[in-house]
DNA sequence: GATGAATGAGTCTTCATTCAT
DNA sequence: AATGAATGAAGACTCATTCAT
């Protein structure tokens, strides 16, 4: 029984996603206001015309290239979460280190340069950023840490803040590959990501566990 | 003594420093390539054409801006430090929280936003901020670091990860502050940037003090 | 006997002329220039390939439909303006009103805006309206009135001129049907333009009666 | 003493007028669709990029040439009529020839064509054309028949059809002159406006002396 | 020095036309 | 025959940069 769509058709299906991936690519390495239309077109293997069948304008392609990837990857990863046992800090470390680094492999992982540059020109995507993906993120590990300071594992830290001493640097490892990293000018600590990720989450996880030092 | 400059004069000799605070403001909230040169020198309070008597091009006021900005700030910072003297976890807590809290609080925080952005275009500022700010500032830390390893303070992590742990989230709170934070849809936790910076360094020289916990 | 045509068969003949009717309407309401050669095809009901199936460009379409609606109607009313007896004001009167009436309440009143719009840019088109509508035209009321001057019925005016007089605003009421008409904003007085007809003839045939007033 | 305005300030006094008048001429020849832009820079002598310095848009600059050419001559011919004595047929005789011999002398003759040719694609300009242009020309030619017939100069007609009996064919005259009369295809009586003018309105205020012929 | 009018290379976007299905 | 996906030439508009005043 053989399949009936045509090439064409089959062609005219993948061209979205085939259009979004070109697009993310060119504006994560040169933004979004310099990279031309046209360039996202060829490196998609179509002409100019093609583009703007798919997608209106440049803006509508920005936001289409933002919304796909933050809501596939992102949510993905959130809904492993939920399963898994043990104490909190186990989990918290192998939760938090599969999600990213997950993400730091995939092509999103240049969405969040993408985000910081261009947020305050849509706000549109503002919303959404903070609302899908910074929403859902912070509150998944705010609450594997409360869990943990529960049940007595954690010291009594302020959780949001704690949350963000996990996350911050996470983020900032995807921004890091896209720019430093890129050029070859990276910090060699980070060439391996996944042995930064682990001890960086240890690092924060038993800060954890008895209190914060003083100050 | 002919102290008696104009005011002309001392206009002229402000005009480089006001070009180039405009063009920061600018460029950090529309990003370099959606900043007219037009709206740069409106900014200043001077014509086109008077911008390009102090700069021969938008590119090269970019140059300028980064170059300026981070020569400024963070070396300033990165000099105090060597000074001080105590335990290294304590002088680590203390010394790198007004160093990031003075970059915070300044618009020298928005380089980092256009640092990031900018890189993979302007392979000149790449070297720069790869050889002038990431690896002193780093080195500064990792000496810090590994002076509490010395001494037997701090269990006996990989010093680069590390200073990374300290640094990373530092360099994404300038980033957020001119991201979501300048939209008015920031964490609520960072609404206070000095005490998530406290709890932050005061969670990894804790995570410091008893060695990562296994992962 | 072969009667039985398909379906297709059937619409496929009255292509050409559905499309010249949705070419002719679209052209007079926004121009050819402003046209696209797709919503021609739509308002036909046919798709944008189908189009070029018949015609091989969107300028020779234009040349058809202007060529087809001018043949059509305006040879059709002169035909019978040769028959009828009586005298030459009468007919004049009779006659004129009978073929503009049915002028401007069919489609072909809009080749008209579609002529003086795009004659310049067009030669054969202009030869072609010169030719075959605007000489056959007046040459008609022309002998119409050449006749009444000859019997003594009509003063001795410049023949040429007079038929103009008859003319021009007949020509403009259709102009105006697609104009200012179309808004809803059209002069009141034309909202029945048959009334406007007969008393225009009216008029001009009544001063032809006692040659022209002095200047 | 000598005027202070540099060269350069009376080029740009210049500008506006000058734009204005490249686009009349080429809108009215070719349609406003079929004009580039830079075509009527280049007619004007200035560049691409000027033209965007003066109009924001290229409809902008359609309505500025239509407003423009508008009020300037239709209005100004509109001045002159309210003086004058005489009984109404003389008046209106000569006071109409007066008036659109100079409308068709002058470049404004062409706004017509283009005011038939877009009003349906610019909604304000139909309007503006409706209340400033017809409504005031109309009034003028209604108020001098209908002063005929109270004074039993003039038979007892509907005025406002009779003034469309005048003016119609004026209005023709302006769009015959740049369609078929530019292509030299025109009608050899109207080689000579003035004349068909004079002609035509001594046989419509010839008609109205004694009141239409009966249809 | 300072200005802002002028320029034209460069981009986004449209649309007539083609052609594989 | 009919379709509509694909193309790319063409056109509106922008903006970095220049230069006469």
């Amino acid at each position: 029984m053989k399949s009936i769509v045509s090439t064409r058709q089959r062609r005219k299906d993948a061209r979205p996603q085939e259009l979004l991936d070109a697009a993310l690519s060119l504006f994560v390495e040169k933004g979004f206001a310099a990279t031309k239309a046209e360039e996202v077109a060829a490196l998609a293997g179509v002409s100019k015309g093609t583009l703007y069948l798919y997608y209106p304008s440049k803006e509508d392609l920005l936001r289409a290239v933002i919304r796909h990837n933050l809501s596939t990857e992102i949510a993905a990863g959130a809904q492993e979460l939920a399963r898994m046992g043990g104490p909190a800090g186990d989990r918290l470390q192998r939760v938090v280190a599969d999600w990213w680094e997950r993400i730091l492999a995939s092509p999103t992982s240049g969405v969040f340069k993408l985000v910081i540059t261009e947020l305050r020109n849509f706000p549109e995507i503002a919303r959404f950023y903070a609302e899908e993906v910074v929403m859902p993120g912070t509150q998944l590990v705010e609450s594997l840490i409360r869990e943990g300071v529960a049940s007595g594992e954690f010291a009594d830290v302020n959780v949001q803040q704690a949350a963000l001493s996990v996350l911050l640097p996470m983020v900032m490892l995807c921004l890091h590959k896209h720019s430093l990293g890129a050029c070859g000018l990276g910090d060699p600590a980070l060439e391996q990501p996944e042995l930064f990720i682990r001890q960086h989450l240890a690092l924060v996880v038993n800060g954890l566990r008895r209190g914060p030092a003083r100050l």
